[in-house]
DNA sequence: GTCTATATCCCGATAGAC
DNA sequence: GTCTATCGGGATATAGAC
């Protein structure tokens, strides 16, 4: 038996070129798929007749279907955490909360496939972590009143639950109207957010 | 052939008492299973099994699995917009957004299982009016405007999304954390919508 | 290394016994 | 009115040819 790059032992050794543009492949059709007709009509041969291989050949390549999605979720999110985690390094601490709502809109609405997937992924995960959603934003609300030497402040866990469900809220309605003016809606949020946090 | 209350035809005949019964079980286990196990996991069989019936008797009583389902998405929203209905037409123009924030929020939290079913439904329904969503609650914002004397002000749109979405947030938080204050945040969110409306 | 063929299972739905 | 038995189809996954 050859050795499987998916096996259970989870060991990570280099890709052969090949394979790894094998994989890239089958990860963007999934997402393609998933963004078009949504998770539950995404099958093993859909995805591999967009690749233009055989069931077979797509489970060589990755262990399983949930594989597959496990592969193209954590594509979608790498680029999403990467894109947004620069925007927030590169603004200052009191604006840091604007930055993120800013970049995170603008990222989902350049790339709406994208959204669509992480949108099931979050539907279909079970387990998630319940803090990891809306942590990371209220770190930044609390660093943010405390760059402006402001004391105990409101709730930053129930404000950063409120701004990340604003912003799926957009985000969606962008995917439904592709007219929809994100930009806007986003600085709507960021006001609103804003006056909030350092009331 | 008998006749089907779930016939092609839609003739919406009363239903003996039995049968009446027998209905709303089956949407009674359906609002349980989707809700504990997700859309996609809930099957006839399930089902049936959690009547304690068999799936051709599911079948006897609708007239597929779709119409199951259908019924069960019907009955959670039925009791959302009357309890919401009723919430806002007992309040003043004025103070109608806080109205219907405040008990969709209360209603949510209230019935964990209705709330799961109706994220659930939103997602895999296929066409759905882009509009419906925050229509309604654009016009209460419009009109509470109005009520006030105030002219043209800030997209009544782009506020009931925020809003909206804000809502879908504080409600999926409370399904992960049942010890979540959903009022505290629900007068959070209210109080940020009306500083925005009315700015 | 990739594909064909197949195995196995579960799905929704139907037919007909009782 | 409810159940048993079964159908046809599509799903994931495996076995083995080449």
């Amino acid at each position: 038996m050859s050795v499987r790059r998916t096996s259970p032992g989870g060991e990570d050794r280099p890709l052969s070129l090949i394979e790894r543009t094998r994989r890239d492949q089958l990860v963007q059709v999934t997402i393609d798929l998933v963004a078009e007709h949504g998770y539950a009509a995404t099958s093993l041969a859909r995805i591999a007749q967009a690749a233009g291989i055989t069931k077979g050949a797509v489970l060589y390549h990755f262990a399983s279907k949930d594989a597959v999605v496990a592969a193209a979720q954590a594509h979608v999110l790498d680029a999403l955490v990467t894109d947004v985690g620069a925007a927030v390094d590169a603004a200052p601490a009191d604006r840091a909360p604007a930055a993120y709502v800013r970049r995170m809109i603008g990222h989902l609405a350049e790339h709406p496939d994208h959204a669509r997937m992480i949108i099931e992924a979050m539907i279909n995960d079970d387990r998630p972590e319940p803090e990891a959603r809306w942590r990371p934003l209220a770190a930044l609300l609390w660093n943010a009143r405390e760059a402006r030497g402001l004391g105990p402040g409101p709730d930053t866990r129930t404000l950063a639950i409120i701004a990340g469900g604003a912003i799926d809220g957009i985000v969606g309605e962008r995917l439904q109207d592709a007219g929809y003016d994100t930009e806007a809606a986003a600085e709507s949020l960021i006001a609103m957010l804003e006056s909030a946090t350092f009331a």
